[in-house]
DNA sequence: ATTATAATTGATAAAAATTACCATGTGGGT
DNA sequence: ACCCACATGGTAATTTTTATCAATTATAAT
């Protein structure tokens, strides 16, 4: 009666997508993504790459972060934790800021929406950016 | 030397751009703003409209806000506050919560990252999608 | 094992959102 | 009135994402 196991069968590319997601903490987009796993699955389609992201993202096994920037990012870490992106070169990194919970208690008490949950992004300029820079002064 | 006004020309759309984006609490995107804006300028293109609001957002008279959802929106509100996204409609309202300023010093001292700025985004369901969603019981 | 049934894939097309381009228009300063 | 730089509107092009669908592959039933 109840939908039972919502069962996302773990196909041979939704594995290596999987994988290859786990195995970067940079927060790929999807066409990075793509790249990667063509390496080792050269006749996998975008679509297949979006869609099982987004069905993966759908169940929970997956964060689909959608930032600053043009285009989503996806994180195989679920639980909670803030980023920070950079506003010149768009690349997102995690930040050990430890996660507020009594944000929500107190969003909750002002607004009428029924609050799920909360991000938090900085933005900010990356080491690279930043030595990028000062190599040209006065421009 | 320094470079100097970086003076923006307050034509007669950007103006009314300006009035139409003040006059609402909603953070309307840019083709609901051509909407508004075409209004009282019915020949303005909506070329115009996205050229004038990232004008606008990098002189800081506006604010750009790049959350979830496939658009970007635009508020007049330029101080920090926090907003809220329905995770079902999209609308993003602002939400009275308290800014904190202390996370921008945690974030520096978490990350190489020249810190710039944060924001809070929560995610909920709004009061007029609640209601909806308990018309139709089960599906 | 063999067939039926359902889900998934890859390829391509389509949609949605944004940006780029450019000839024409406009306003401010001299 | 005449420059001149900037802004506009219209259109085309890009970028990112979603939809479609026949062919393939996996799962279940016999």
């Amino acid at each position: 009666m109840n939908a039972p196991t919502p069962m996302i069968r773990l196909t041979t590319q939704r594995q290596i997508i999987l994988e290859e997601l786990a195995k970067v903490t940079t927060h790929p987009t999807a066409s990075e993504l793509y790249d990667m796993v063509r390496k080792r699955l050269p006749r996998i389609g975008l679509g297949t790459v979006y869609r099982n992201l987004d069905l993966m993202a759908e169940s929970g096994m997956i964060l689909k972060i959608e930032v600053g920037g043009t285009q989503k990012r996806f994180d195989a870490t679920t639980d909670n934790h803030y980023h920070i992106r950079c506003a010149i070169c768009g690349k997102v990194d995690d930040i050990d800021v430890p996660v507020i919970e009594e944000l929500v208690t107190q969003a909750a008490a002002a607004t009428s929406y029924h609050i799920l949950g909360h991000h938090v992004e900085f933005t900010g300029i990356c080491s690279t950016c930043q030595k990028e820079r000062h190599g040209k002064a006065a421009s």
